[in-house]
DNA sequence: ATAGTATGTTACCGATCGGTAACATTTGAG
DNA sequence: CTCAAATGTTACCGATCGGTAACATACTAT
């Protein structure tokens, strides 16, 4: 647009496109496409020019594509982790509000995936390869996230525990892929209201059985 | 392997290839590669060689690559459609036991699942673009699907039918979104169990609230 | 100013892709 | 046998892909 003469008197505050370093912008950039296109559906060079840069930057920070997409699912995941240690430390001694309040922040980012749906869903079924670096840290993830319900489905009394981590498990996962397939309306609600019924139902379970207890 | 000579006596029975017609041998080796690998994964060429025949003659009956996709879809929803025809036909009047033979029957098939997961889970994850003929396909057999468990709960008496419908809808993809990359043993069992239990739970109610019924 | 580093630019490589043309071969029906 | 339809074969097209080399430019610290 403009003419974007260099020379400006100051110092060296002004950088040079963008204040955010290359390698986050193409991680951002590559993100961002990879979701909305497909993982398969978008080259190098697209990730470049979206990331207001070239493919040999991209090159000189990631030694292949699929090396980018292990990064970018990384990333994912480690952000993942952190609200997963936000909400640990939110709900100490108190599993099943913590399960509660996991729907309820679930049910809260469904409505933003209608239109593509989960970023680790559709980047484990873009990628068969079962030696693909990126599939083997969403499985890791997924494996782990499930290990930890059933941890706290233990914690909060359920009789039978897998049982309950099982189906809220089940019940995540297929919001995330009904929500983008099908787009029911109400998905957000009623997986909030459904894991509410299960604590309560628990807690009642556990009244019947100890019905001297409180 | 063996030499081959073509000439025997007889009139026309034995084909040159094999006994089934080449269009359906292209969609079953189409079918089985695009599972296999992903769509996006496989070319025309590939396909062609397993299916014993060639490029030309695929393209003699399809028109382009999106259109196969687009076939071999079709193909897996008619069939599941059958499913539904037989299932309701083998309960009529008893939608509760229709969605309990559901879920056991989805749960036997389960197990096949664990390589790959679900054909057309996956395929709507690989075709972002939302003109793409398959994904369309595909999506409005879910809504469908979904409509018609709606449906059934409604006919079932639960006491949120709509509710429950989206229950058992996540409850079902969600299964076949875990089962591929959790890989939870007792994944089938427990989706069965469940679904007993919602039914069972749903005619309690049903008793509670006419008590005198019976 | 200078030097070193980070980034941009261009051109290119080999491979693969979806799709087509022209022609050869096989097959089945009359 | 004869002929037409179905299928196979080969070669090719343009486009795109992931990835690299060589060189030019911009920036920063000293």
């Amino acid at each position: 647009m403009q003419t974007d003469i260099h020379r400006n008197g100051t110092k060296a505050r002004a950088k040079r496109r963008s204040t955010v370093p290359v390698r986050e912008r193409i991680l951002v950039a590559a993100g961002d496409l990879f979701h909305k296109q497909g993982i398969r559906g978008v080259g190098v060079e697209a990730i470049a020019e979206a990331a207001k840069t070239n493919k040999m930057t991209l090159y000189r920070y990631f030694d292949s594509k699929d090396e980018l997409i292990a990064e970018w699912v990384r990333g994912i995941v480690a952000h993942k982790q952190e609200e997963w240690k936000d909400l640990t430390a939110k709900h100490v001694g108190d599993p099943a509000g913590l399960l509660q309040d996991w729907s309820r922040r679930t049910a809260a980012k469904l409505r933003a995936m209608e239109e593509r749906g989960s970023a680790l869903g559709n980047a484990f079924a873009e990628l068969p390869d079962p030696n693909h670096p990126a599939r083997r840290v969403i499985q890791e993830h997924k494996i782990r996230e499930h290990k930890r319900v059933v941890r706290l489905c233990k914690a909060a009394g359920f009789q039978n525990p897998v049982l309950a981590a099982d189906l809220f498990t089940m019940l995540l996962e297929g919001a995330h892929s009904c929500v983008q397939c099908i787009g029911m309306r109400q998905i957000g609600e009623h997986l909030v209201q459904l894991v509410d019924l299960m604590v309560e139902n628990s807690r009642q379970q556990v009244r019947a059985q100890y019905p001297t207890a409180l």
